[in-house]
DNA sequence: GAGTGGTCTAGACCACGGT
DNA sequence: CCGTGGTCTAGACCACTCC
């Protein structure tokens, strides 16, 4: 399943841990022990319960050990949030029929005003590109999306339409590495009326974000409304 | 300033980024340079390297280097984002009056059917407490939260009125480790409508978390629900 | 092929929690 | 006091990038 030992020490536990086989103490085993039992050595098996550290499963606790955490109703929610760049539609108990419809791509060059806003350089030649996602027949979604032409190359509307995302993994010679993002929540524009299936409600979740690629480089700057009711964004935060 | 070494080196690189001493190459010294830099052995540089990266400065690419990340303008917004609860306020030019108004505070059983919304166990005694925050004179976000009693003991209302956190850093023998949230946007309820400045807007911004202590329990939750316009939340997204 | 970060090992001492 | 995780060292080999 997976090559890497702390990986696969990481799954084990994990799945160990599901499968309430700690539920007696809440602690996992001693770093020590678990050393003996996977035959490793501890930097591994730190690095395995780092992993499910970040996930929120576990916390270590100097002296104490390394606890498992209380289950939470918001672990089920969050869970695999991947499904729509990463926010989860709620309507997920039956297959979705998501449709991206295409409303306008075109090349831009980036200016002055416009730079600040979504850190691309004056003068840079991008591409324009808003779209609109339909899910069962209702737009729940709307992207305003700056690439920057010379790291995506070519972009046209059968690209944007389907993953934009799988052409690059596929046809592109960089990885996307990171994305910064902020969330917001606004007033309804004008925009928002049309593209957007509002019902009655005058606001819109906002997101907001920047993309890299493995050479440090923003490539992508894309803003995406919302309608109300519909997503949740899963947070997790470390203290300390 | 740190007394880590680790944390020693990672500040020392933040702000030799920040100054821009790496702007031609964009690629911090390797790891084995930085090793006789700081005369440190590889592990404690990648455990600063980590820092830098999990905090959005740098990714490392195998084969390539320490990359450090273009950047973005939304940095400048999700900097010291730490000020309310996570969430920062965008009327943050001027010194804010933060306010916090004790709405209810009770003790209760906690039943059959709030049980698995809050992830507390069925006949729990906890506190039941609301709270609406008022910024400049506008009432700006509220909060709902249950506190589990056997873990927080005695709350009273000026406790409440005051910062709860702080009252459990000083005088609880625990600590506050993770905290596990998500995101909504909702349509306003009565109640939203009676607490908050809400204006002309019709839908609300809503966190729901749990809150967790250093055995790994679960001793807080609260939803927020907070005006549009007036608030952002920070994300970073690591892939891969 | 040379240089990079990723993984892994086998030790050591320290700070903290619980007894 | 003992056991725990946190920090740190000094090495090794591998996978990947780039020339």
């Amino acid at each position: 399943m997976a090559q890497k030992k702390f990986d696969n020490i990481y799954n084990i536990l994990k799945q160990e841990i599901y499968d309430g086989k700690y539920n007696e103490t809440k602690l996992l085993p001693t770093e020590e022990n678990l050393v003996k039992k996977f035959d490793s050595s501890r930097n591994t098996v730190r690095q395995a319960i780092k992993l499910l550290k970040d996930e929120g499963v576990v916390i270590s606790v100097k002296g104490r050990g390394v606890i498992i955490l209380e289950k939470s109703n918001l672990d089920q929610i969050a869970l695999n949030f991947k499904s729509f760049d990463g926010i989860k539609s709620l309507s997920s108990s039956h297959p979705l029929s998501i449709k991206t419809k295409v409303i306008e791509l075109k090349e831009i060059k980036v200016s002055e005003e416009l730079s600040p806003l979504i850190s691309f350089p004056i003068n840079e030649d991008a591409f324009y590109l808003e779209r609109i996602r339909v899910i069962n027949n209702e737009a729940l979604a709307y992207d305003i999306s700056y690439f920057k032409k010379d790291i995506v190359g070519g972009l046209n509307e059968s690209i944007a339409k389907e993953s934009i995302y799988e052409y690059i993994k596929n046809s592109l010679n960089f990885k996307i590495m990171s994305k910064k993002a902020i969330l917001k929540v606004e007033s309804a524009n004008k925009k928002d009326y049309n593209n957007l299936s509002l019902n009655e409600s005058n606001c819109v979740g906002v997101i907001e974000s920047n993309v890299y690629n493995d050479f440090g480089q923003i490539f992508e700057h894309t803003i995406t409304r919302y309608v109300p009711n519909r997503y949740i964004i899963p947070l997790f935060e470390q203290i300390n």
